[in-house]
DNA sequence: GGGACAAATGAAAGCGCTGTCAATCGCGTT
DNA sequence: AACGCGATTGACAGCGCTTTCATTTGTCCC
């Protein structure tokens, strides 16, 4: 119960009557030590309220335990699952995972690997594959395995599981096209480069039909939100009210967008056909039913983490594939569905 | 660039031809080293991309500039503003804030401080009031400053600020009742102490009035979400239909409350008022916009950091208060509006 | 012009722990 | 009975950095 200087090994290691060698043995390798001894000293570890000194001993052993990993949000629902299944996975294995939150800046992220690397992790995870050159060449130089998540690229620095996000934006928008919407609206916020490639998706799923994207999208640099969802959606509608679907980045555009179809009396999906990006808990439970892009982002994250304990506790190997595309899938719910009657007033569209 | 062993102090010292102490404090105190060499010593530094060992920095001068914070949850978007609070005052001062997330859980947190107390912060930032007799124990015994957020208590371990939950889960109901609501009932999940506090305040406020509550609670040990409001809401229905509003412990399940009644064609607020908790961004975009209980996450965060903040790097003088009740507020809105007429038919209620 | 003093730099020690290797102790082997 | 081996334990050095404290150098003052 001292409240001053915090007990250490050799405080251990008197009040047991041995040597602080057998100490760190005794609580890094048990099976190494005498019974006897190793009472004698669990005894003295817990009267003398005894903590581990992680940075010595990391210091000491080269063994930091740590695995980094940097989100560019908290904010967003998405990184909860994310960041869940990585320490799901690394956290019975004694690791400790330490987020850094660059929230959306590719300035930050560079600071943030900096950092993180000060700390000497044994591997890191970044989010997406857009770092800037210094950040790509400071991972790739610290010789630590890396996995660049929920994005794909043809050169990752190291590992490397994602989606390919402007096919999902392409799919989205097809999905609305078959259902035979020809104005289709998209909203953006926050624009990260995952988002912007879903916008590239739309647009060339737009393109392929010849279908004009003027007047269509409305877009914010700063953060997305529910009620920007709203915002946005009122900024297009005025440009263009001949619109019959949206496309959101992301699903607090959608929820925003829906809430705004409300308070104007537009019949979703009558009116306007919603559909979102990611599949959020309150998709489903929304009325209707909001339509959206779904992404494996618990499975991301397993892998990475997987992937990495296997690295630097297990076998050393890489995984068979050190690319993964882990895809998309869409949910199709009630705000897309296809209840319009053929011949409804506001509808006019080509046969495609 | 090279790939195995990282550079250190010496090897830029070395490079710049001074001894490392110099280089040492070319880096933490550049004013004590002439301009000349300060030149040479950064342009090695970059050339050999050396990054500072922080646990080796953090050993010698027993100085880790990092204070850890500990939050039951990312999910929830309430601990967001929280956290960016936090880092807004901490990193620009050059502190890291290590977070970790122990859902939930006491044992978890336990762990967690434990963890925590081996990375040898300088100072401890943990939400709520409740922690175990042994987390207890170890904070206060660790000599460092604790401060406790959220939530209020008489016996804080060192600094405290928060609200009473008790206090605002009775004044949204009084908001109820003084709309002339008596069959209100009360949604709760993921009961954490703060949540179960604000349920004590429903029954207070309640009773007070000689109402009886049975059948009108609803709650779920499993994690809070919209869907989940959904879930509870009809649970309560089924048991009580002739309620008129609900007190939902927090805003998703407040948001799955007001989908459900869409999707039953209940006209919010005229046949169920709803009032929320925390204030999340949605609640505004609803429709109708979700009256809730706001709180001041941001401003405890701030006050958390800064108090940290002045004793570790400042005067080292606590602040004037070390206990802060930031109270809250309730943000009336369209959930909860009297809009019902004198002699609706299902209201039948007591003059009160 | 010599001594005092401030500024700039370096040498040595050590933060708390772990890896390595040597020492010790039993006990079985031949 | 001498030897060898495995199982335990301890001594020592050092991880990479910072913190004294000492040294060197340049500068100022009377």
């Amino acid at each position: 119960m001292d409240v001053r200087r915090r007990s250490t090994l050799a405080d251990v290691a008197r009040r047991a009557g041995v040597s602080p060698v057998t100490v760190s043995r005794a609580i890094r390798h048990p099976e190494m030590v005498s019974e006897d001894l190793r009472k004698r000293i669990d005894a003295a570890v817990l009267t003398l309220n005894y903590i581990p000194n992680h940075l010595a001993s990391a210091l000491a052993s080269t063994r930091t335990q740590i695995v980094g990993v940097i989100v560019p949000s908290l904010t967003n629902g998405v990184f909860d699952d994310y960041l869940g299944a990585i320490q799901d996975v690394l956290n019975p294995a004694g690791i400790q995972v330490l987020v850094l939150n660059v929230r959306y800046s590719a300035i930050e992220e560079e600071k943030a690997i900096q950092t993180l690397l000060g700390y000497h992790p044994e591997a890191m995870i970044v989010t997406g594959v857009d770092q800037t050159e210094r950040s790509r060449a400071l991972l790739k130089n610290s010789g630590l395995p890396i996995v660049q998540t929920m994005d794909v690229t043809d050169t990752p620095i190291d590992l490397n599981i994602g989606l390919d996000h402007a096919a999902a934006g392409a799919a989205a928008v097809r999905y609305l096209l078959d259902a035979g919407h020809r104005r289709i609206a998209h909203l953006t916020a926050r624009t990260d480069p995952r988002a912007r490639r879903r916008h590239a998706g739309y647009e060339r799923a737009m393109d392929e039909l010849g279908l004009s994207t003027k007047g269509l999208v409305a877009g914010s640099p700063g953060p997305s939100g529910v009620v920007k969802g709203g915002e946005l959606f009122s900024q297009v509608l005025a440009r263009a009210p001949d619109i019959t679907a949206v496309f959101t980045c992301n699903d607090d555009l959608a929820l925003g967008t829906l809430f705004e179809c409300q308070r104007r009396g537009l019949r979703v999906p009558n009116d306007i056909a919603i559909i979102g990006f990611n599949d959020l808990d309150f998709c489903v439970a929304a009325v209707p039913p909001l339509t959206t892009v779904s992404t494996e982002r618990r499975h991301m994250g397993t892998w990475a983490a997987e992937a990495i304990l296997e690295l630097i506790r297990g076998s050393g190997k890489r995984p068979k594939e050190s690319w993964v595309d882990v895809g998309f899938s869409i949910k199709h719910r009630g705000s897309t569905e296809m209840v319009r009657t053929p011949a409804a007033p506001r509808r006019a569209r080509a046969k495609a």
